[in-house]
RNA sequence: GGCUCGGUGGCAGAGUGGUUAUGCAGCGGAUUGCAAAUCCGUCUACGCCGGUUCGAUUCCGACCCGAGCCUCCA
């Protein structure tokens, strides 16, 4: 059986993934801070962790999923501000469509969905420690963590901390002692959202709900920690260094960081305000799509979004379903879902081009095959391919079928159409039934005659 | 300025010290009333310069170019 090696940020190297207690895993991916709608760059954690979760149930008798949402940030707080809403009408807002959104694109739900709001007191409890053991510090009302505190701290981004002085671009305040000091537990004014604790009322600092969130759900040490890249300085570092000298240990066995999506070959993000949200391709695109589209590239290479990758993406899935149409895409099949070449190539630090080409192959054997056998096992590879990576969840006919543009054209009345065609055709009048096939490809139906009879798709 | 990652054929995108990635697009053919779909065949590759090697796109070094992080960010 194929063994799952994983990338890991920490040493830069593939490694073979071991969990911590056999047969049972622990995983935790950052989730979104719910202010608005997620973009599609948010999106592709989501999806590529989703694969990989896929694909560790399959090896794996337990899967434990973490996935948080951050409902208390100064971002939100604004975000109230502005439409002059509650901080928890605005999180549950948005917590709603993103789950939406992300199930939209076939995200399976994770096993537990921590709020930062439900963990207050562990995180005032963890900062507690910290101030304990030496290795934080109240100044000004705020609790800060002493970086030099820690002999590790910049393992996991490899930086040092003079290094990160030289660019001289971290916030400079007095009250730290050392610039790369960061925030635990900040005051809140009358009119901020604040809580209880022993340096009077505020709120968390950024990174310390993870922290509190894993200790209070998995203990000491999970298997594996996600995210985007972006994420690996300063949050997950600072993850780290919370939870390390809070608690020892080893905190995250395995570090994995998704690249990017980019727009137009630079950054897409919320600040650049270059963003196309979930939501709004959702309206132009099923969100299979958009799904196949983020995995067409492996998930630590950077991945250009355009209208060039959907269309790819439209046409890759449409292959698949094309294949999968002559045989249906119901019924058993024998073969073992780990020992199918798609599990091989995903469990290859999640190898999505690979598993793609392993698919196109499955798919082409069903086109042109009249073995049995062969064609079972093809059969299985593309369905089982395709519960692994979270794509082709419709039958066929749904599939082509849907999104047809015309308006008032139902199926009954194509079918009509292609009867009267059948007809023009079989007393050899070319030019009627030329027409009739021109007349609904001009309502966005693509006719296709085929041994048995004439089927129809949504055109291009 | 510091740190990290990458430069593959028209485009997207894997991989490998010596045999086809794969998909889309193109071209030729089969099939079709004509198409579409499918099948068969086929053309453009590994940034640049050195080094190691019998042999490098693949390892090493320099160079050029690009991206990310160093500040909220998936």
């Amino acid at each position: 059986m194929a063994e799952l090696r994983i990338y890991n940020t920490m040493s830069g190297e593939k490694e073979l993934f071991t969990p911590q207690r056999d047969g049972r895993v622990s995983m935790y991916v950052c989730g979104p801070t719910v202010y608005n709608y997620a973009h599609i760059g948010n999106a592709r954690p989501v999806v590529v962790f989703d694969c990989l979760y896929r694909v560790l149930n399959v090896r794996y008798s337990e899967v434990r999923y973490a996935r948080n949402i951050t409902d208390i940030d100064d971002k939100i707080i604004h975000a109230a501000k502005e439409r002059g809403a509650d901080i928890e009408t605005v999180s549950r807002e948005f917590t709603e469509k993103y789950r939406e959104d992300m199930a939209a694109l076939y995200a399976l739900a994770p096993t537990i969905e921590p709020k930062a709001t439900d963990h207050i007191e562990e995180m005032v409890s963890l900062t507690l420690r910290l101030v304990e053991t030496g290795h934080a510090y109240e100044s000004h009302g705020h609790v800060l963590f002493a970086v030099e505190s820690m002999q590790s701290y910049g393992a996991l981004s490899g930086r040092k901390l003079e290094d990160m002085l030289a660019g001289a671009r971290v916030e400079v305040a007095d009250y730290k002692r050392h610039a790369g000091d960061f925030v635990l537990w900040k005051p809140s004014s009358e009119s901020e959202p604040g809580w209880d604790s022993p340096w009077g009322k505020g709120r968390p600092g950024w990174h310390l709900e993870c922290s509190a969130m894993i200790r209070a759900h998995f203990g000491e040490s999970i298997d594996i920690h996600g995210g985007g890249r972006d994420l690996i300085f300063p949050h997950h570092e600072n993850e780290r260094a919370q939870s390390c000298c809070a608690y020892g240990g080893d905190f995250v066995r395995h570090w994995m960081h998704n690249a990017h999506v980019g727009m137009d070959g630079e950054k897409m993000s919320k600040s650049l305000g270059n963003t196309r949200t979930v939501r709004e391709l959702l309206s132009h695109y099923p969100g299979e799509v958009l799904r196949c589209a983020l995995i067409s590239a492996q998930y630590r290479s950077p991945l250009n979004f355009s209208e060039i990758l959907l269309e790819q993406a439209r046409s890759t899935l449409d292959n698949w379903y094309r294949a999968l149409r002559r045989y249906g895409s119901q019924g058993d099949f024998s073969i073992p879902i780990a020992e199918t070449a798609v599990y091989g190539a995903l469990m290859d630090d999640l190898n999505t081009p690979e598993a793609f080409a392993v698919m196109h192959a499955a798919a082409a054997t069903l086109n042109k095959s009249a073995d049995d056998a062969e064609i079972e096992r093809a059969r299985a590879e593309l369905l089982t391919g395709g519960e692994l990576l979270g794509l082709l969840n419709s039958n066929p006919d749904e599939w082509f079928q849907q999104d047809v543009k015309s308006e008032g054209l139902f199926a009954d009345q194509i079918e009509v159409q292609i009867e009267a065609r059948a007809a023009a055709k079989a007393s050899k009048d070319y030019q009627l039934a030329d027409d009739i096939r021109a007349a609904l490809e001009a309502e966005g139906v693509m006719l296709e005659d085929g041994p048995d009879g004439t089927t129809w798709r949504r055109g291009a």
